[in-house]
DNA sequence: TCATCTTTTGTAGAAATCAACAATGGCCTT
DNA sequence: AAGGCCATTGTTGATTTCTACAAAAGATGA
């Protein structure tokens, strides 16, 4: 579509309210426009509803944007996009969300954001429309300063903010500590992220369900929460200060295990990042969490039980080193000389070996997992000595040897 | 300087000789030029006498360009830039070789190199210097085809291909396979490369001298070898095919005893890379060898005794490790919280722990090197239990603090 | 200052691990 | 078919490691 406007203006007031100019905005543009304020609260509507698509008609029932598409837009940058440029930003339709394309703007006075202007569009938009889109900015501005619209301080808005945490849109900690001031978030001590992933999307009677059970079990204290369609998403902060690392791991451990047995939730999986005294890292430990949960789609008989980042060992970083070994080019000796070895003569040093430093180099254990006398193993072990040239008192070497069998065991 | 030459044909000839026509182009440039083959031999050279630089006095002298300028323009892609594309290369001066400012271009037939000419050059090159240099090498081209001047197979030159394998330049199997042929080289079979570095520049009679060594001790067989300032390398072969591995590990472990002992060179460095079997991992062994030298610098006592990347262990990939876990912002959450027990009670468990796990596990090793009773070992290592949750028996954790303990070391 | 908690060391019996040797059976070579 | 080599298992005794308990020294806090 597209219109050419002229060169007089188009906004010529006065306007009585904010639905006033919001329509007078969509009979320029041709589209359906909102008028929020700072927290995505609805200030006005155009009453165009013409193609009108579900996150538009959401947005208007509960007049306020819906979380999980304010969760997406930070995501994808959009939002940050705005706080940060006064020029408008075109937004391609995101399906998932049910939003379909829509071109946007802030509307500030000097450096304060005082709200946003939304169009939903349906045409390539053209230079013309984003100038007409600016001016908008500008009259709304006027407007909502004339009625004295303020940045509301909602306590409930406070989970815009802990996105922002969990994305990788703040990194300034004076900025994240004032700003969690103003929602009254107590972010100073040790602080880790805690998901837990449902089969199904959680609804909002899961989540304060599961809040009330949190709190009265009293292992850690919820300091902030999301829901990312089947992800949990927990800021925790332990209570003891003995042992916070393990106190972290045990709830997670035991809320899967209880919430399992209890409501019949089945397949439910855990995760914790590891804890952080500096705020800025809470999107490290966000990342660490979905860590575990990737690593446990990928090796769930491996990490079987562990619940935890920390625990997660060398599945912290087996893929990392996995793309070195294959960028060196480079073969383990030792590997390859068992492996040659075994098929020449028909034996099983390598699957032995491997076993073994399983096993932490106990050899009774090792014995009886692979079905074997103890003699026999030992024997294997010398064998092995001999014909590498492995220590298997050394530490590094064991250590080597192990990371590069599992990166083995990844080729495959 | 730089001249405007007009347009009419410059090279009118006939030229009697070659070094008629490097004269020639020598006044037209105003500098000392050079005609090689394309094994860079001299086929001709100005006389042209002003401002000559090392690099061209060694050259002329020994009518070849020398072994370690050819090694250095190799290294930095001078020479792979002039085999690729038949357009003049500048080459700014390189001092650590003696060689000035050089404009270079390829004389090619089709897609065959012929040779090469080199003008030493001391002012910004203009564009019509160098469409003077295209138009030269079109002449000289004429010039050898006409002398029939062939490219000389001498085996010797077969250093050059062996820097072409060290370096990053050869990557195709099929070409190296085809020089290889060319210079009998054989390929075949499990090579690796070895590195000896010296304290100060190998002489050529000390080459000899531990070739003749080498050759006697029948450990391994040469394939190639070159020098490096300090360092000779060597391409070998293992001679038994039953533990190839240990074989070169030994060589490189006796002969630097042995040569220390023998001819009183003392601060003798030496180092293998892997086994290859394909030839085009010979550069993955040299950097091997190269990281194990740098290993050898920055943790002399930590790797005593060791002298092949096989053998370093964690050692070869500990830097990596430490960048990511910086990236990541990751801190252990076991270190930490031993870190502030030990700081609170006055203990030393985090050093307990790390002496334990250096020791392989093994209880009286670790209460040996630390000084104290088994049992006080043991109930310190059960104190770290309870506060941390973790589990001795587990390799996965072990490992993961093993490393992040090294890691903390490498911080400070 | 006393009571309490933590840490270290010692002792001793139980349990395990290790090292050496012998016996057996399979496979390969001659 | 015999001899040799290799791999496995069993036996035995020495050695070590683990565990529990006790005593003592040091630190901490009311």
């Amino acid at each position: 579509m597209g219109t050419n406007y002229g060169s007089q203006d188009p906004f010529k007031g006065p306007f009585r309210s904010l639905e006033e100019l919001a329509d007078r905005i969509s009979d320029l543009l041709h589209c359906p426009v909102t008028i929020e304020d700072s927290n995505h609260r609805i200030l006005a509507y155009s009453t165009h509803d013409e193609n009108v698509d579900p996150a538009r008609i959401a947005t208007i029932m509960r007049r306020k944007v819906p979380e999980n598409v304010i969760k997406t837009l930070w995501k994808n940058g959009v939002i940050p996009q705005l706080f940060e440029s006064e020029e408008p930003v075109i937004i391609p339709a995101i399906e998932e969300v049910g939003l379909g394309k829509r071109v946007a703007i802030s509307v500030r006075k000097n450096n304060e954001i005082l709200g946003f202007i939304w169009a939903q569009v349906h045409w390539d938009v053209t230079d013309e429309d984003l100038d007409l889109f600016k001016k908008a900015a500008k009259v709304v501005k006027n407007q909502m300063l004339q009625l004295q619209i303020k940045k509301r301080k909602s306590e409930e808005d406070h989970k815009e903010f802990f996105w922002q945490l969990l994305t990788e849109h703040l990194t300034d900690l004076e900025t994240i500590q004032s700003q969690a001031r103003k929602y009254h978030i107590q972010l100073e001590g040790s602080l880790a992220i805690v998901v837990f992933e449902f089969e199904e999307d959680i609804h909002q009677s899961l989540e304060r369900h599961i809040h009330y059970y949190i709190e009265a079990s009293r292992q850690v204290s919820i300091v902030c929460s999301a829901i990312d369609s089947n992800q949990l998403i927990l800021l925790v902060r332990p209570h003891s200060s003995e042992a916070p690392g393990k106190e972290i791991n045990d709830f997670v451990k035991t809320f899967v295990d209880k919430l399992q047995d209890r409501v019949n939730v089945e397949f439910l999986k855990g995760a914790a990042g590891t804890l952080y005294k500096n705020p800025v890292h809470i999107q490290d430990s966000y990342k660490e969490a979905l860590h575990v949960l990737s690593i446990k789609d990928r090796f769930p008989n491996e990490v079987e039980g562990i619940y935890s980042y920390q625990e997660l060992g060398i599945y912290q970083f087996i893929d990392f080193l996995y793309e070195k070994r294959i960028r060196d080019h480079y073969t383990n000796q030792y590997i390859e000389t068992l492996r040659e070895y075994d098929q020449k003569h028909r034996t099983d040093l390598l699957e032995t070996v491997s076993e073994f430093l399983r096993c932490d180099s106990n050899v009774n254990e090792a014995a009886k997992a692979l079905h074997v006398h103890a003699n026999t193993l030992n024997y294997r072990l010398k064998r092995v000595t001999n014909l590498t040239g492995l220590n298997f008192k050394d530490p590094n070497q064991k250590i080597t040897l192990y990371l590069d069998l599992m990166i083995e065991r990844l080729k495959q």
